[in-house]
RNA sequence: AGGCACGUAGCUCAGGGGGAGAGCGCUUGUCUGACGCACAAGAGGUCGGCGGUUCGAAACCGCCCGUGCCUACCA
C-alpha cells in the first residue's frame, strides 16, 4: 500500500518500459511449438516497410492485433504472432538512391552490388527503428520467430514458389504492354498505378486519305482526337468500327501520318466506338494497353518511339531526345504550321501515375514475366465463397469478388536492383531460359555454359504473397507450420485487399492446400481531423509516438480501439485521447483508494464470502460485472473493438467508480464483517476489470495488478475473465436502478433549488408498496450518505409537509420539506415542466395503446410494457397534480 | 461511367423496426476522507430531403441532394 498511494495522476513514463522487459525476460511472448495444447491462435503481421518509420495506421493495425493476440493468449490459447519487415523493393531503393542524390552520387557509379550493401545498411537502422516502435506500443510479437521477406529462409520459399509455379505453366515470359514508371525505371503491374483525373486537351488532327492505288495524298482526309498527339509518331494504324456507315467504305485503304509521312492502313475493329471524338480512332500498338490488344489481332507493326526515360529515341526523327511532353508541345505547333490541327478542346480524363514516385506512367511494350492469373484466382473466389475465408466486415467480399472476376495476368518483374532476382537464366548461345532452384552450369536447352542470370528481380508482392507460411518455416516441413497455419486472422486496412491479402490466399491455396487464414479482418483507415488521408507531402501526420509521449501508450492503444468501428474510416482527434487518458487515471485513482483500503486485508484471492452476506450493491456490481464481462467477449469475438472498449469504459468509470466505490466508503470505515466483504468485492472487481482491460492497457493494468493481493507472474499471463451466469442478478439491477433514479431525483432537486450541497436534508417517502419499502430501509444507511440526507422517513401513508418540494418515481413519492428555504413560485414552476413531461409521454403511449392495430399486431411484450409504462405514467400525473395543487395553495 | 460507403447534439462519432446515445465542448453548482485529468445537476437533435413498406421508421426499400472512396478501355 505504500508503493501506491503516492502521486495521485498516472504516470506512464518508466512502467511501460519496465512492464515490457519483464515480459520480454519471462519469455511470455514466445510460443511454444512443442505444446500439445490444442487451442492455438496465430497471426502473422502485415509487415511494415523497411522505409523509415511507422505511421498512425500501422499503429492502428499492430494495436488492434495485440489485443486479439494478448485476449487469446490470457484465454489459454497457444498464441503465436509472428513479425517481420518487408523489404519494399522500389520505395527502398528509391530511398537510398535519394540519399546518394545528396550525397552527389548515383547507383549507377555505385554499381549492382556496392548499392544492394548499401541498401542493406539502411534496412537494418529501418528495422531498428521499425521495431522499436512496434515494442513502444506494447506488441507482444514473438521476436525470436521475427523474419524479413529477404532473408535467407524466405529467400529460398521465394524462389522455390517461382520455380514450382514456372514449371506448372503458370510463369511466362513475353512482350507485352506494361506500365513503365520513367523515373523508378521499372515496369509496374497494373495495381501499382494510381489513376487520377486530370484537366488535358483533345487534339482533333486531320489524316490526309490515299489516293487508291497511288503513293499520294489526296485532298481528302478523316480527323481523329486524341489525347496524346507525340504518339503519332508511333502509329500504325486507324481504325474505324465496321459497323459505321461513315467509313464503312473507307476500311483497306490508307491514310498518311502526318509529319511522318508515313502511309499507314485504315482496319476495321469492333473495339472502336462511333460516338466518341469522330470515331475513328489512331493505334499506337507500342504505346497504348488497348491499341497494343487491336495490334496484335491485325498484326501491325509495334513502333516504340519513347525510351525508358521518358524521352523520343531514334525512331522519332527531328523529336530524337526530347521529353514526351515537350514533344507533345512541338509537336503540336508543328501540326498547327502544317494544317493539320483541326481544333483543341479541353478534356478532362484520368491518367496513370506511379504510386510510389506519382510520375505519368508510360504503357510501354516490353518482355516482362508474368503470373496467369486465372487458374490462381477461382479457388481463391470459392473459398471466400463457401466460408472458408470470412472478410470481416463483408462489404469488403463484393469488393474482392468483382477483382478477382476480372483479374488479369500479373506483371511481376521489375527492372530495379533490390528484391529477390528471378532465378532464371538466358543462354547467350541459344537465347533459351533456364529457369532453377539451383544455380545452374549449363543451359537446359543447348547445354552451353554460355550462361547469365536475368537481372530483374521480383515484385516485392510476389514474396509478400507466401508471408503466412513461408514465415513458419516453409518449404520445410517445421513444426510451426503444422501448428499455426493456416493462421487464425489477418488484420489489414482495405488498400492491400488486392495487393496482398487475394494474393496470399491464391498463393497460400496453390502451395499449402489450405487458405492461409480463417478470418480477414479489414479496419479503417485513419484520416486526420479534416478527413484527409494521412501523408507526409500533406504535413496533417500524427506521430504516434509523440501521442503516446504526451498521453501514455494505454491512453493511445484504448483510443485507437474505440475508433476502431467496422466500415468506417477514423478521424483521430487529440481531444479524444486527452478523455482515455482521464479514463486512465481514473482508473489509477479508483485503485488507489481500493490500495489505501486495504491495508488490514488479509481475504482470498477469490469471492469466499457467504452470497446471502451480500449486499445490494455487491450483488448489483457483481451482476453488473458479468454483463460487462459477456459483452467484452462477445464484441471481441465480432471483432468490435470499439464496442469492447466502450462496455468496459462504462462499467469501470460510471458504475464501479461513480456507484460502487461511492457506495461502499461508509462500509469501509467501519471494521469487522462488513468491512471484510467489501474489500474482498471490491479487490475481486477491480482485479476482473482489469484482466479485462489488459488487452487494451497492458501497461497500467499490469502496474496495479502487481499490487493487488494475489501472487501472479503478471496481469498477461492471467486468465481473462469468465461470464458466470449465476454472478447476474436482475433483481438487484432492478433494485439499484430504483435507488440510483431516487438518488438522480434528489439531487436534481437541489441543484434546481440551489440548495447547497453542504445543507443536509430531511426526506420523507410516500411509497406505494410494501417491497419498495423493504429495499428503501434495507439500504437506507446508503441513500442518506449519498444524497446527503440527515433524516429520512419512510412510509405507506406519508404526507406531504406544507413547504416541501416534491419529486415523484416510479411509485414513490419524495417530499423535502424546506422551511425558508423554498421559493413556492419557483417550485410550481418546476413542477409545471415535470408534469407537462409526463403529461406528453402519457399521450404518446396513450395514444398507441388506443391503436387496435397496435394491439393485434405488435408482439406481446411491447404492448405489455406500454401498459406497465401507462400505468406507472398515471400514477406519476395524479401525484404531480396533487402536489402541485397544494402548492398553488403555498403561492396565494 | 459504374460500384461501395457515409450524412444522427456545437465538434468527433456509436446505435439501428418498439419513445434519441457516448466522449469532448458548453451552462450551473461543488472544494465530498481515490481522482479537479475530479464530482454533481443541466442545456442541446424534424437522426440530409422527398416518397413507400409497416400497427409503428432515425433504422428497411426507392428517388433526390451532399461528401468520400474504389473500380473502369471510350481514344
Amino acid at each position: 500500500m505504500d508503493k501506491i498511494g503516492l502521486n495521485k495522476r498516472y504516470d506512464p513514463i518508466g512502467v511501460e518500459d519496465k512492464w515490457y522487459n519483464y515480459w520480454m525476460e519471462k519469455g511470455y511472448f514466445h510460443a511454444d511449438e512443442k505444446s500439445d495444447n490444442p487451442k492455438r491462435y496465430s497471426i502473422v503481421i502485415p509487415p511494415p516497410n523497411i522505409t523509415g518509420s511507422l505511421h498512425i495506421g500501422h499503429a492502428l493495425n499492430n494495436v488492434l492485433q495485440d489485443i486479439l493476440i494478448r485476449w487469446k493468449r490470457m484465454d489459454g490459447f497457444n498464441t503465436l504472432w509472428i513479425p517481420g519487415v518487408d523489404h519494399a523493393g522500389i520505395a527502398t531503393q528509391n530511398i537510398v538512391e535519394k540519399q546518394l542524390m545528396e550525397e552527389g552520387r548515383n547507383r549507377h557509379e555505385l554499381g549492382r552490388e556496392r548499392f544492394i550493401e548499401r541498401v542493406w545498411k539502411w534496412k537494418e537502422e529501418s528495422e531498428k527503428t521499425i521495431i522499436k516502435q512496434l515494442k513502444r506500443l506494447g506488441s507482444s510479437c514473438d521476436w525470436e520467430r521475427e523474419r524479413f521477406t529477404m532473408d535467407k529462409g524466405l529467400s529460398i520459399a521465394t524462389r522455390e514458389v517461382f520455380v514450382s509455379l514456372y514449371e506448372d505453366g503458370l510463369i511466362y515470359k513475353g512482350d507485352y504492354i506494361i506500365n513503365w514508371c520513367t523515373r523508378c525505371h521499372t515496369a509496374l503491374s497494373d495495381l501499382e498505378v494510381e489513376h487520377e483525373e486530370q484537366k488535358g486537351n483533345l487534339y482533333y488532327i486531320r489524316y490526309p486519305l490515299m489516293i487508291e492505288g497511288e503513293k499520294r495524298p489526296s485532298t481528302d482526309h478523316l480527323t481523329i482526337a486524341t489525347t496524346r498527339p507525340e504518339t503519332i509518331l508511333g502509329d500504325t494504324a486507324i481504325a474505324v468500327n465496321p459497323r459505321d456507315s461513315r467509313y464503312i467504305s473507307l476500311i483497306g485503304r490508307s491514310v498518311l501520318l502526318p509529319i511522318v509521312n508515313r502511309e499507314i492502313p485504315i482496319i476495321a475493329d469492333e473495339y472502336v466506338d462511333e460516338s466518341f471524338g469522330t470515331g475513328v480512332l489512331k493505334i499506337t500498338p507500342a504505346h497504348d494497353p488497348y491499341d497494343f490488344e487491336i495490334g496484335s489481332r491485325h498484326n501491325l507493326p509495334q513502333l516504340k518511339v519513347i525510351n525508358e526515360n521518358g524521352r523520343m529515341n531514334e525512331k522519332a526523327g527531328r523529336y530524337k531526345g526530347m521529353d514526351r511532353f515537350e514533344c507533345r508541345k512541338e509537336l503540336v505547333k508543328g501540326l498547327k504550321e502544317e494544317r493539320y490541327l483541326v481544333r483543341i478542346e479541353d478534356y478532362s480524363h484520368s491518367i496513370g501515375h506511379c504510386y510510389r514516385c506519382k510520375t505519368i506512367i508510360e504503357p510501354t511494350l516490353s518482355k516482362q514475366w508474368f503470373v496467369k492469373m486465372k487458374p490462381l484466382s477461382e479457388p481463391a473466389i470459392e473459398v471466400v465463397k463457401n466460408g472458408r475465408i470470412r472478410i470481416i466486415p463483408r462489404g469488403w467480399e463484393n469488393t474482392y469478388f468483382e477483382w478477382m472476376k476480372n483479374i488479369k495476368d500479373w506483371c511481376i518483374s521489375r527492372q530495379i536492383w533490390w528484391g529477390h532476382q528471378i532465378p532464371a537464366w538466358n543462354c547467350l548461345d541459344c537465347k533459351g531460359i533456364t529457369v532453377s532452384r539451383k544455380e545452374p552450369e549449363r543451359c537446359i536447352k543447348c547445354g552451353g555454359s554460355n550462361i547469365e542470370q536475368e537481372r530483374d528481380v521480383l515484385d516485392t508482392w510476389f514474396s509478400s504473397a507466401l508471408w503466412p507460411f513461408s514465415t513458419l518455416g516453409w518449404p520445410e516441413k517445421t513444426q510451426e507450420l503444422s501448428l499455426f497455419y493456416p493462421t487464425s486472422v489477418l488484420v489489414t486496412s482495405f488498400d492491400i485487399l488486392f495487393f496482398w491479402v487475394a494474393r496470399m490466399i491464391m498463393i497460400g491455396l496453390r502451395f499449402m492446400k489450405d487458405v492461409p487464414f480463417r478470418d480477414v479482418y479489414i479496419h479503417a483507415l485513419v484520416r486526420d481531423a479534416e478527413g484527409q488521408k494521412m501523408s507526409k507531402s500533406k504535413g496533417n501526420i500524427i506521430d504516434p509516438l509523440l501521442m503516446m509521449d504526451r498521453y501514455g501508450t494505454d491512453a493511445f492503444r484504448f483510443t485507437l480501439a474505440a475508433f476502431a468501428v467496422q466500415g468506417r474510416d477514423i478521424r483521430l482527434s487529440k481531444e479524444r485521447i486527452e478523455g482515455y487518458r482521464n479514463f486512465v487515471n481514473k482508473l489509477w485513482n479508483a485503485s488507489r483508494f481500493t490500495f489505501l483500503n486495504l491495508s488490514d486485508y488479509n481475504g482470498g484471492t477469490r469471492i469466499e464470502v457467504d452470497k446471502s452476506d451480500l449486499k445490494l450493491v455487491d450483488r448489483w456490481i457483481l451482476s453488473r460485472l458479468n454483463r460487462t464481462i459477456l459483452e467484452v467477449r462477445k464484441a471481441l469475438d465480432d471483432y468490435k473493438f470499439n464496442e469492447a472498449a466502450n462496455s468496459i469504459y462504462q462499467f469501470i468509470w460510471h458504475e464501479f467508480c461513480d456507484w460502487y466505490i461511492e457506495l461502499i466508503k461508509a462500509r469501509l470505515i467501519d471494521e469487522g464483517k462488513e468491512k471484510r466483504i467489501s474489500q474482498n468485492i471490491l479487490v475481486n472487481v477491480l482485479d476482473k476489470s482489469l484482466r479485462l482491460l489488459h488487452p487494451f492497457m497492458p501497461f497500467i493494468t499490469e502496474e496495479i495488478g502487481e499490487q493487488l493481493p494475489y501472487k501472479r507472474e503478471g496481469m498477461m499471463v492471467s486468465p481473462y475473465p469468465e461470464f458466470e451466469e449465476d454472478m447476474v442478478d436482475d433483481i438487484a439491477e432492478k433494485e439499484m436502478n430504483m435507488i440510483m433514479d431516487f438518488l438522480r431525483e434528489i439531487r436534481n432537486i437541489r441543484a434546481e433549488m440551489d440548495i447547497p450541497p453542504s445543507e443536509r436534508l430531511k426526506v420523507i417517502l410516500n411509497v406505494d408498496n410494501k417491497n419498495k419499502i423493504n429495499v428503501l430501509v434495507r439500504e437506507k444507511d446508503y441513500i442518506c450518505r449519498l444524497a446527503r440526507v440527515k433524516e429520512l422517513k419512510i412510509g405507506l401513508d406519508n404526507k406531504r409537509e406544507e413547504s416541501a418540494a416534491t419529486a415523484v418515481i416510479d411509485g414513490i413519492e419524495i417530499f423535502i420539506p424546506l422551511e425558508g428555504l423554498i421559493d413556492f413560485k419557483e417550485e410550481k414552476i418546476r413542477l409545471e415542466d415535470k408534469l407537462q413531461e409526463v403529461r406528453k409521454d402519457l399521450i404518446f403511449v396513450s395514444k398507441r395503446l388506443s391503436n387496435r392495430d397496435f394491439i393485434t399486431n405488435a408482439p406481446p411484450e411491447v404492448v405489455a410494457k406500454d401498459k406497465e409504462k401507462q400505468k406507472m405514467l398515471i400514477g406519476k400525473e395524479n401525484k404531480l397534480q396533487e402536489n402541485l395543487k397544494s402548492i398553488t395553495r403555498m403561492c396565494e
